[in-house]
RNA sequence: GCCGAUGUGGCGGAAUUGGUAGACGCACUGGACUCAAAAUCCAGCGGGAAACCAUGUGGGUUCGAGUCCCACCAUCGGUACCA
């Protein structure tokens, strides 16, 4: 018989909610537990099945902690400005305030109804003037720590739409809305020096426990790499050309140089060099290629030898020439390289290509290794021995490294230089739904930024969001936001007309739930030093690189300024696979696999939807959606729910059950703490099959069990508690169950015989039992088929697996 | 190319970390209950008549390998001319 888990669940969710069963306790003097989920963007399809794979599992350990006497902050928002809204509000003109609201009302009737014990007293939104008042005060302290600037970059310009892209929306080098090809747009913006904190977002790693997959991730794309920097005369000038080379060593094989197209050594020299028209046309095709093209298209490497100037290899003396090409990035080190042909593939192929100068300088220290320097380059760095290289000869690639800095910085030619892939952060949007950039700009006194107390600075309503001609900001159109006067001299003055990011808000929210109301600081001192840092972070993967490392730079400032106690945001920090259709494809409408959580709720309950997104698979994998397998997990709860119909009384385990109990607790209580939520209910589902083949379980037992289904099914279980038992306190706050070690031990044990290494037999002997008497058993049970059988020896793993060698 | 993962029945997946491969669930088959169906309960379920064969492929280490080592293959995610 099913149970009513639609008035069952209603039933206790309703309870929840009004009494903030689940709200953090301003107790500070309780040991505490903070965990996080990623804060959903409302969108207007509603939530996905996704959402709930990462909140279950949060909410399984933040109702664990609670259970272990923990006082829990598990807070929830809505991270709600971005594009996805404005663009709606663009093709239907009602304004995003209003769909945002309304999506966000929808949200939250969805989460509440799959039962997360998230505080909702503490419920954040970043588009509340509130909220982004201190996202603005971060911004200003950024500002007057040298870490905000303005930065003319180039931006995606839609050709068609003529506007500015975000990253995301350029497909394939073309506009995802309009198809119109995408440009490269110089434009002023906005840029937070992230790049200044690139060592220690890499070192601070050391101190947290983040998945290593993340660590890794993270490291890759700071991207630190150590070399050093040689400055190379140019002949018959006072001109240099510096270069950045992880290769030092290889400087003796230095054939030529290469520069980026926008290089400034071409404006200096342009006198000197002899085809300046035709270095001019390659900047100018170069520029008309945007990013993507550059380095999508770049099967085949183009280039142009500027004629007229030479450098001078500073170990060899020789005049090298020196090619402009698009291979050379402006944005890396330092715009140019020394190329070493015969010891960097990219710089072998461009050689080829151009017929220049091949030389070896590194041999494999092992002459069976294959190297023809001509037919491709030698890169290996771990069995190089330098060649050709003067002082260098005959040392290992890592000891001429050290030797040649040593070299190049005595006569201050050169000096080791770390480099990081890392860029700044182009903090800007030429867009309407953002928090407004909190500057004016005077004139006479330059960027000012708004007064604290003047904050938050609103965003304004108007009615047309359309982004402006050649990628204005929509707010640049309206005159009476736009036209202020200067707060320094107050004089004239205009307004910052670009808005924030949709990563500003998600960069401090953490810090936000710690003391959400708080009028007079992002939060009190007090709540910032119970609170922090946050014990769990739960994540997408896909977030790593952006939100996570945006949050991570963000935090470090706000403890350089003394608004924060701790130097890293998130002590633990792990993530769950995506949700797939059940066709094995990403879930989108176009696909038409798209499953929605209301449906499944209404047919098979919160329980069940919440017990089969953990039952599904390992949570750090992706899975596709079953709709059978989900079945499975309902039946499972009906059969929760009919143990009721076997109980019996019992204060203690009964002997039948005894070790399964203590077992279990043993097994959910660790595979919850590991996040391998599959096996944990597998031991819930392997419980009840026992119960209805012995048709008994007891009281104690029933308890038990509840107790540790509890976190993952809690409707259910609350419900049996009251019900069945009569009992008055919550199962959501009653004491976590222990076990006994020494319980969850077998004292018998079925010991596996193997000839050779393969099963023959198995035999039943308690544990411990000695050697001879296991022999004897063994030698018993396989005795018809050791006829005619040489043994050579025999293994007897204690309590193991006995395994016989023979001929 | 580089970095990170993954590969086990018809399917999703287990496997105490080197010791009985296939827990648990789905699907399927049979039985009970029912006038019947659904639901529920019980039983079976990798292949093979068996010896045996089976954890992507080929080697290796070991008394013993899904697990360790070497060389590959395939799929997915991230990143990409980063010098």
């Amino acid at each position: 018989m099913s149970y009513n888990f639609k008035e069952i669940e209603k039933k206790w969710q309703d309870k929840w909610y009004a009494e903030g069963t689940f709200n953090a306790k301003n107790d500070f003097t309780m040991k505490k537990w903070y965990g996080l989920i990623e804060f959903p963007y409302p969108s207007g399809q509603g939530l996905h099945v996704g959402h709930p794979r990462s909140y279950t599992a949060l909410d399984i350990i933040a109702r664990k902690r609670r259970m272990q006497g923990y006082n829990v902050l598990f807070p929830i928002g809505f991270d709600a400005f971005g594009l996805p809204a404005e663009n709606y509000a663009i093709k239907n003109h009602i304004h995003p305030k209003i769909t945002t609201e309304k999506n966000i009302n929808h949200f939250r009737e969805q989460l509440k109804s799959i039962g997360f014990s998230f505080d909702w007293s503490r419920e954040i939104n970043t588009t509340d003037p509130e909220y982004y008042k201190w996202t603005q005060w971060i911004f200003i302290q950024l500002y007057k720590h040298g870490l905000a600037y303005k930065a003319t970059m180039p931006i995606n310009f839609c050709t068609g739409c003529k506007v500015g892209l975000a990253n995301e929306e350029v497909v394939n080098g073309v506009c995802e809305r309009c198809g119109s090809p995408v440009v490269q747009k110089e434009k002023s913006q906005w840029m937070l020096r992230i790049t200044k904190y690139a060592q220690r977002l890499i070192d601070d790693l050391d101190d947290v426990d983040y998945l290593d997959k993340i660590k890794a991730q993270q490291k890759n794309w700071i991207g630190r790499s150590e070399g050093a920097e040689v400055t190379f005369k140019i002949a018959d000038s006072n001109e240099t050309l510096t270069v950045y080379t992880t290769r030092p060593d290889t400087l003796f094989g230095a054939t030529y140089m290469v520069v980026a197209p926008e290089h400034p050594i071409i404006d200096k020299l342009a006198d000197k060099i002899t085809n300046i028209d035709e270095i001019k046309e390659y900047k100018h095709q170069a520029s008309l290629k945007s990013d993507f093209e550059r380095s999508e298209l770049n099967k085949e490497k183009t280039g142009c030898e500027i004629k007229g100037i030479k450098a001078i290899n500073p170990l060899t003396n020789e005049e090298i020439p020196i090619w402009i090409s698009d291979y050379v990035l402006i944005t890396y080190g330092t715009g140019a390289i020394m190329a070493v042909p015969g010891h960097d593939t990219r710089d072998h192929e461009f050689a080829k290509k151009f017929k220049l100068p091949i030389v070896q300088v590194i041999k494999p220290v092992d002459e069976a290794i294959e190297c023809d320097i001509d037919k491709e380059a030698f890169t290996d760095v771990e069995t190089g021995i330098l060649m050709n290289s003067g002082f260098l000869n005959d040392l290992p690639v890592v000891e001429a490294k050290k030797k040649v800095i040593e070299f190049l910085e005595d006569k201050h030619i050169g000096k080791k230089q770390v480099n990081y892939k890392l860029r700044d952060w182009v903090f800007s949007r030429q867009r309407y739904w953002g928090e407004p950039i909190p500057m004016v700009y005077c004139e006479k006194c330059g960027w000012v930024p708004v007064p604290e107390e003047e904050l938050p600075l609103k965003l304004p309503d108007v009615e047309d969001y359309e982004p402006g001609e050649n990628g204005e900001s929509p707010l640049a159109r309206h005159a009476e936001w736009l036209n202020t006067t200067c707060p320094h001299c107050g004089g004239k003055a205009k307004r910052e007309t670009d808005t924030m990011p949709q990563w500003a808000g998600s960069s401090w929210y953490y810090l936000r739930y710690m003391d959400p109301h708080n009028d007079k600081a992002l939060a009190s001192k007090e709540a910032l030093k119970y609170w922090s840092p946050v014990d769990w972070y739960n994540g997408g993967m896909e977030h790593t690189t952006l939100h996570l490392l945006y949050s991570r730079f963000w935090h470090k400032f706000l403890y350089d300024i003394g608004v924060v106690p701790t130097k890293e945001p998130y002590q633990k920090r792990t993530s769950h696979g995506m949700i797939l259709g059940s066709n094995g494809e990403k879930m989108s409408k176009s696909k038409g696999n798209v499953v929605n959580p209301d449906d499944i709720v209404n047919e098979f309950g919160a329980d069940a939807f919440r017990v089969y997104e953990m039952f599904m698979g390992p949570f750090d994998q992706t899975a596709p959606w079953s709709m059978e397998s989900i079945r499975g997990c309902a039946k499972f709860l009906d059969r929760v729910w009919n143990l009721q119909n076997l109980l019996v009384d019992g204060e203690t385990y009964s002997p039948k059950f005894e070790k399964a109990m203590h077992r279990a607790i043993k097994k959910v209580s660790s595979d919850i703490e590991e996040m391998k939520f599959n096996t944990a209910v597998s031991t819930f589902m392997t419980l009840v099959n026992d119960f209805y083949k012995e048709k008994t379980i007891n009281k104690a037992e029933f308890k038990t069990f509840l107790q540790l289904l509890n976190p993952f099914a809690p409707h259910i279980t609350e419900e049996l508690w009251q019900t069945v038992f009569g009992g008055k306190e919550m199962l959501a706050y009653m004491k976590w169950p222990t076990y006994d070690e020494e319980k969850t031990i077998a004292d018998e044990i079925t010991l596996p015989i193997q000839f050779n290494g393969k099963l023959k037999a198995t035999i039943m002997i308690s544990l411990d039992e000695n050697e001879e008497s296991v022999k004897e058993k063994v030698h018993q049970a396989v005795e018809d088929k050791l006829e005619n059988k040489t043994i050579v020896k025999e293994i007897y793993v204690k309590n193991k697996i006995y395994n016989i060698v023979m001929k």
